[in-house]
DNA sequence: ACTTAATCGAGACGGTACGTCCAGTCTTTCG
DNA sequence: CGAAAGACTGGACGTACCGTCTCGATTAAGT
């Protein structure tokens, strides 16, 4: 799949290749896109969104300012790179065949990745980003958010499989009442998001479809 | 009363002495605030939030740079204070005596602002400012956030005064079920928040609780 | 004599009179001028002339802006007032009716003045504006130099009157050639002016008109 | 060979490679380097020393103030750099062998020189700035003024190799007595220097040497 | 005594320039 | 050809003073 200058690249032979080299006519050099991702994510932790600079990043990775322009645009792009690379499968839910007990665990996980993690410290950044940034709202969603999504319905849709809920289940609208709480918590009252809250969560969803 | 430098000051006899001078030793020009306010909410509507600069508010504004720090201190100081000036009524919900019909009115009226007004746009960057900062995100917890959630959670504190509603209700956990998935919606997955969708909100409320 | 606004004003009788009062209908403040004068004189010596600021001079004085604007129109016309005050009568030279003894003590004098005095940092640093401001300089020679000019040559005439130097001598270059190399040292190489230059300078005078 | 920030940089072959490019790891734009100078040069003669300013310098040079900032730390550093470069060899007195019309011609081409020429005006601009600025002094006389003087000595030093004038005559203290009274005229009184004022020095100088 | 008028301290106002930081572009040299 | 280095234009930052203004209080002179 074709991402464009600022993907992840490639995996296996490529980047093997590539790490045996600093710069030079053999495409681009690992070691500094992954000093440069290293350093955004340090920066963020230790200073902040705004603390995060290309300037800062290139300093602080030991790079030249035009390698970072040279596969990203802004210092947004290189935060969610950093991101994916970090945090991909961190997310996805179990499945012991237990909707009650995936689902619990699931959002408890969601729960600590947001508040707890430095994963989740540099993506509550993107999201607000996202907010002041239409075109990157776009990115997140299409690189990560539509993905995780999928993911959250997962516990949903091996139970409609199962046949423990109906058929037609509104997914999209059910994670919305699962995952929507506790990003409101998260994002925008501050309040602590503890495994009672998403076990409060969980209970009320199988209420709503009568489950056990 | 507010008395601190980015407070909206006091409305009534003390504005309309204010409106009469233009900078001395007893008030600040009403005339340069408002001038502020209105510029910072234009071009954050105009040019979005990365747009808003101290420099493009003053000059918009006709503004001396240092007047406008001599009462805000930062950019999101003055966008806050632009949108309480503008929005503190707009989302008190109403009180029919119908929980019903109140609860579905008053969600109805948050997902229209937040996805349709200008001060819903102002909001939301603000929001996303929140993200980046803590200090903000506890400003803007108190200064609007908090009575926010209080007024949120009328309709629910009516219905329980009414006997709808058990006492012992757990008003905050509610209420973050209710506009959580709102909020998810806006500034997460950036789904449209139609009417349907509040409704469902409010039906599995209802059916949560046995009323009707 | 009419000196216009930013005269040191009169004396006797009219500023006992003002000294009794602080702001009313008939005429300024003495406290507030003499605070002005002296806090200009005490930030120069102390900070230098960029130090000096129409601000720092109200502040340190207790003096509102205004006050000073309603009577000066400049820090250095504020330091002029202030050197004139202080210096008027220092550098009049002695009259013992001996040429070389009143020339050489007044050299002396000079040269001390420059390099050791308050009064004398006061006056370079308005000799050095004049250099970037004519009005001011055609002020600073209205006001003291030309006054200041009669003075040095006050021992010439002396002894022209008393018959120990031609009638003819044309005493405006003579002068130039007696305190000119000092004023180079001081304002250009920056090299000590010591008693046996000033006493050199007295002896190629006397020697070039062969008295003695 | 200075090796400053502020330094006028090499000549031939380091300057013809550095006008090649325009900001590269290997020096600094010449191109920026000039209009700097040139602007400086041009404001001052035009708005005088006070409006010489960084930004005026930057917008009149088509430069970026980051660009100023980078290689000058003040406006008077820049006015000293564009002095030296237009005005090094301007004041070089002739040697033709002859004391008297030496002499004379040199103190003649100086009274121009402060009075009349583009050079001369940025030069006491300068003289009067470090009155206000004892650092800066310093900077004057090791960037300029202690090679001028020895210049000034020229002839004196020329006259005594030849036996003109005696082996042990102090020519500090008798250039301070011919540069002296014209520099006095300049700074202090405002007098003009005609060609009989600088004859007469010389003439007087002569005299007290009993040369002729 | 009462009004009038000029002064005072205070401090907000519109501006200009300061010196700094960072963005994003460009050019060179090295490997 | 990519990378490190670093100079470049440009724009915004937050600060310091400028010179102007308006206010409320004070005080003397003129009525």
């Amino acid at each position: 799949m074709e991402r464009g200058r600022t993907a992840t690249e490639g995996s296996g032979a490529e980047r093997t290749a590539a790490r045996q080299h600093h710069g030079n006519r053999h495409g681009r050099s690992e070691r500094a896109r992954q000093a440069v991702l290293e350093a955004a994510d340090g920066l963020l932790v230790e200073k902040g969104f705004t603390g995060v600079t290309i300037e800062g990043i290139a300093s602080s990775a030991g790079v030249a300012k035009q390698t970072i322009y040279r596969w990203w645009s802004t210092k947004t792009d290189i935060l969610l790179d950093a991101f994916l690379q970090d945090a991909t499968e961190a997310l996805t839910p179990p499945d012991h065949g237990d909707l009650t007990e995936d689902l619990g665990a699931h959002l408890h996980q969601l729960a600590l990745f947001l508040t707890r993690s430095d994963a989740g410290t540099v993506f509550t950044a993107l999201l607000g980003h996202a907010q002041h940034d239409p075109a990157f709202a776009g990115v997140l969603r299409a690189r990560y958010l539509d993905e995780q999504r999928r993911r959250d319905r997962l516990p949903l849709d091996n139970a409609v499989r199962r046949g423990e809920l109906p058929a037609d289940l509104d997914t999209v609208a059910e994670v919305d009442q699962l995952v929507g709480p506790i990003y409101h918590r998260v994002l925008v009252t501050g309040d602590p998001v503890d495994r009672a809250f998403t076990d409060l969560l969980v209970d009320n969803f199988l209420r709503r479809h009568r489950v056990r």
